[in-house]
DNA sequence: CGAGTGACGGACG
DNA sequence: CCGTCCGCCACTC
C-alpha cells in the first residue's frame, strides 16, 4: 500500500491503513513500517502522522531524514507540518 | 495465556 | 494551541 504513494504525496498511517483494507490499523501500519529491513524499497517516508505531522520513532534523527526526503521531493514544510491539502494523497486521488 | 508495547488517532483538560 | 490520556488491535516476550 505504502508503495503505492506516489511520489511528491504523502499518506496518514490512517490513511493507509484504511486503503490496505484495516481501518483501525494505524498503529498497525506503524509497527509494520519498523519492521521495515533498511533495504526495503518501501517509500516509508512518505507516510506521516495525522495532519501530516512526522511522527517520532527510535531514531531521532530519523525524523530528520524523512523530512529531507520529502523536501528532495518537493514536499514543503509549513510549521513542522506538511499541508495535507497540498500533498496528501487519499488514495482515491489519482492525478498524481 | 497474560502482560507489555507501539513509526497512530482522536478526545479531553 | 499544547500536553496527556484512552482506545485500538496485532505482535512479542
Amino acid at each position: 500500500m505504502v508503495e503505492a504513494i506516489p511520489e511528491g504525496r504523502v499518506a496518514s498511517y490512517g490513511r493507509v491503513a484504511a486503503l490496505a483494507g484495516l481501518p483501525a490499523h494505524a498503529r498497525f501500519v506503524g509497527y509494520a513500517l519498523g519492521r521495515l529491513p533498511p533495504e526495503s524499497a518501501v517509500p516509508w517516508h512518505r507516510v506521516v502522522g495525522s495532519g501530516g505531522r512526522i511522527s517520532a520513532r527510535n531514531d531521532d534523527h530519523g525524523q530528520w531524514l524523512q523530512r529531507r526526503l520529502l523536501e528532495g521531493e518537493g514536499i514543503e514544510f509549513s510549521a513542522g507540518r506538511i499541508a495535507m491539502d497540498r500533498f496528501g494523497w487519499t488514495g482515491t486521488d489519482e492525478n498524481a
